[in-house]
Formats: structure tokens, C-alpha cells, sequence
DNA sequence: AAAGCGCACAACCGCAGCCTG
DNA sequence: ACAGGCTGCGGTTGTGCGCTT
């Protein structure tokens, strides 16, 4: 899908992790002149990139309006409840998240709820196919909800999801340790009060004065 | 201490729709 | 009306890092 950046000089286009040099050179560039057609931004930032990759970078990177760090109890239920009325449509949950980015709201929903969902399901699943053992698991099943309702059921939060306890998922727990746990550089990017997390311009250059650039 | 494993996230890919000449 | 270019979106993959054994 993507074309040669440029017809007439075939320019070689780099992939994979940004540098902190080709960050700092969007962001200038952005600063100085703005937004705009994102392949002809790459080439007249001196960027070896494509438009598509710099226009990512920047909306889910560098934009200094991104929140970074954890999702809070309040945005995960928002999400919930974002993605059962209109499923996959990341942007548009995006749009109700100020600061988080539609590839964040994704990553977050595959590898944490989804993956919560999956084993409530096989928990579920089990429980169907072990219904002696329904009893004792009665008092400390890890179903969300009510156990005789569908699975589907149980995750809607138009239904009984409203009425369970919203406990932080696994992995949740562990990132505020390894948060903890960050490098000092690192946690100058992520640490903020109220478990707030910004990158901001001033992040960035202080970042660029910390390694003597 | 080191190797293996799993997780989280950044980045890429492909497609569809829109815009413009 | 049509073709080419650009943008936006959703799905997928690659990789770095922390944890476990």
C-alpha cells in the first residue's frame, strides 16, 4: 500500500523504532510550521520516513496532548461500556478518552481486558462443564457477575457488568510496581500526581539536556 | 546467574473512503 | 467520471523488558 515516498528520488525509507533524533525533529518541525500533508512533511523535514509513519508517531507519541501511563478504574469502565455499544471503532472510543490515543485504547483493550474477558470465559466454561464444583465456588468464583447468565451478558455493561466490582485487572497491579521500579529517566516521563502520566515538550527537552544533546 | 517465557506497547500493514485535478 | 494521492482506521507483528524457573 505504501508507495515510494517519492517518484522522481528513491529515497531509502527507514522503519522500526523512532530515534530521539528523528523525534526531536518532527516535534521542531511541527512547531515551526504545523501539521500538514504528512509525505510532504517527511520530506521537507528531512525525515526518512514515510508521512504515514510520522503522522503516527505523532498522534500517539509526541503530541504533547498525549496521556501516557495507566489507564484509570474510570476510563477502563468507560471503555467497557465505549466498546460494548460500538465494538471496534477505536478512534471514535478514542474521541471520548481526552489524551489517549485510539492505538492505545486498542492495545490496552487486547492484552488486558480481553485477555480478562478470555479467562472469565474458559473460567465460565469450566464451570458449566463442572457443575459439581459450582457449590464450592459459589462464594469465591472469579465470574464477574452472576454465573447463570451468558457469558456476553455478564460482560455488557448495560447489564450485570454495572454490578460488579471494577478491581483493577492483574496486570494492573503489577505496573504501578514497575512503574516503581522505572528508571529515573523513564520515570520523569511517566510520574505525575494522581498517577497522572504526560509527555510533555518540556519532558522532551529536558530529556535532550539530560543526554547532552 | 542465565535462559526461557509472557506481557505490554510501539510500529507496520492493508484497506477503505475522501479529496482534488 | 475517473485516476492518483492522502488520510484514517482496524488488525497484526516485532521487540524490549520484567518475571519465573
Amino acid at each position: 500500500m505504501d508507495k515510494k515516498p517519492c517518484k522522481s528520488q528513491d529515497v531509502e525509507v527507514r522503519k522500526g523504532p523512532w530515534t530521539m533524533e528523528e523525534d526531536l525533529i518532527l516535534i521542531n518541525y511541527i512547531a515551526t510550521h504545523g501539521e500538514g500533508v504528512w509525505n510532504n512533511l517527511a520530506r521537507a523535514a528531512g525525515l526518512k520516513r514515510t508521512g504515514k509513519s510520522c503522522r503516527l508517531r505523532w498522534l500517539n507519541y509526541l503530541r504533547p496532548d498525549v496521556r501516557r501511563g495507566n489507564i484509570t478504574p474510570e476510563e477502563q469502565l468507560l471503555i467497557m461500556e465505549l466498546h460494548a455499544k460500538w465494538g471496534n471503532r477505536w478512534s471514535k472510543i478514542a474521541k471520548h478518552l481526552p489524551g489517549r490515543t485510539d492505538n492505545e485504547i486498542k492495545n490496552y483493550w487486547r492484552t488486558r481486558i480481553q485477555k480478562h474477558i478470555n479467562k472469565q470465559a474458559e473460567a465460565f466454561s469450566f464451570h458449566i462443564s463442572t457443575p459439581e464444583l459450582l457449590d464450592h465456588h459459589a462464594s469465591t468464583s472469579q465470574l464477574p457477575c452472576n454465573g447463570s447468565t451468558s457469558f456476553m451478558e455478564t460482560y455488557s455493561p448495560m447489564s450485570s457488568f454495572n454490578h460488579c466490582n471494577l478491581e483493577p485487572f492483574p496486570g494492573q497491579q503489577q505496573e504501578v510496581q514497575q512503574q516503581q521500579q522505572l528508571q529515573p529517566q523513564q520515570q520523569h516521563i511517566v510520574d505525575q500526581p494522581n498517577n497522572e502520566s504526560y509527555w510533555s515538550m518540556e519532558d522532551f527537552w529536558s530529556m535532550q539536556l539530560l543526554n547532552g544533546d
